[in-house]
DNA sequence: CTTAATCTCTATAGAAATTATAGACAAATA
DNA sequence: TATTTGTCTATAATTTCTATAGAGATTAAG
């Protein structure tokens, strides 16, 4: 499951994508029109900055921004920074390998190769599907 | 992520289906050779039971058997018993839909999209894969 | 008909993760 | 110096996951 926090986050930075031109956006902005619970989203912002997504500015006048253009964020980056690998079992992702707690032995584990399927073709999806593309969908609706 | 329960759902059943022609298994045989804490275990196959999937027997000479052919029984379907929907959010999901509780507008909503294309592709593969084709694995090993 | 073996049922407890909030603090602007 | 805004630390509330305890029901065997 894609957690609440991961989903928070991907509205925000198309919040954000949406209203780059505008510069440095508030987060009651955010919060308010992507109806996140602002103490909630206050932390994501700060994790997405941290993973060198976001630029803030503090103080009257201050606010958030995108650093990154829409179109080098991908969605498979954006999950993995909030929620973690998208293997759906340690043993198989690539960037945050784990040995199982409960395995015996990994190498005949007939659990892990169909796993594996599903984290590859999950990863070829969200490593190739960027902000811009999102953002894209609903601009086509509106022509 | 695949909970534990389902996990050991899916060995008890590759269990089961390794000792077909054995007729009734023990469960405290299945929870000390595949190291699944046994009280956790009679709760899991008590479910799949409900779910038709095993018969059982009580009382001395008692045990659980697989009802179905191995080649029945979809990956995707134990999944869907133990874990609930493969949909990384519920409103992609074909056999569960529900609204996400977070949502604004689904009509609109851009990460549905492409959480769909995840559903579908983790679908596809779990659907399509049976405990005897996991079996084969190993019995592929042995020889 | 008694005993031992086995699955079944109900309840609950412990642990971990998720979601959310409170409030003091720091920085910037006017 | 006051106001606005992001930052930091702590913690609480909720939910989900994992696991256990123990009495009960059923069957086979002697």
């Amino acid at each position: 499951m894609l957690s609440k926090k991961a989903k928070y986050a991907l509205k925000a930075l198309l919040y954000l994508a949406r209203h780059q031109q505008e510069g440095l956006i508030l987060i009651s902005d955010i919060a308010e029109k992507e109806r996140i619970p602002r103490k909630f989203l206050e932390a994501i912002l700060v994790d997405l900055k941290t993973n060198g997504l976001l630029q803030s500015v503090r103080g009257k006048k201050g606010g958030y921004a995108l650093v990154k253009n829409p179109a080098e964020v991908s969605v498979g980056s954006v999950i993995r920074m909030i929620d973690g690998p998208l293997a759906p079992i340690p043993c198989v992702s690539h960037l945050y390998y784990r040995k199982c707690d409960e395995c015996i032995d990994e190498a005949t584990c007939e659990i892990r190769i169909v796993m594996k399927k599903v984290r590859d073709a999950t990863a070829d999806i969200l490593d190739s599907t960027f902000l811009s593309d999102l953002d894209k969908i609903n601009t086509f609706l509106e022509e």
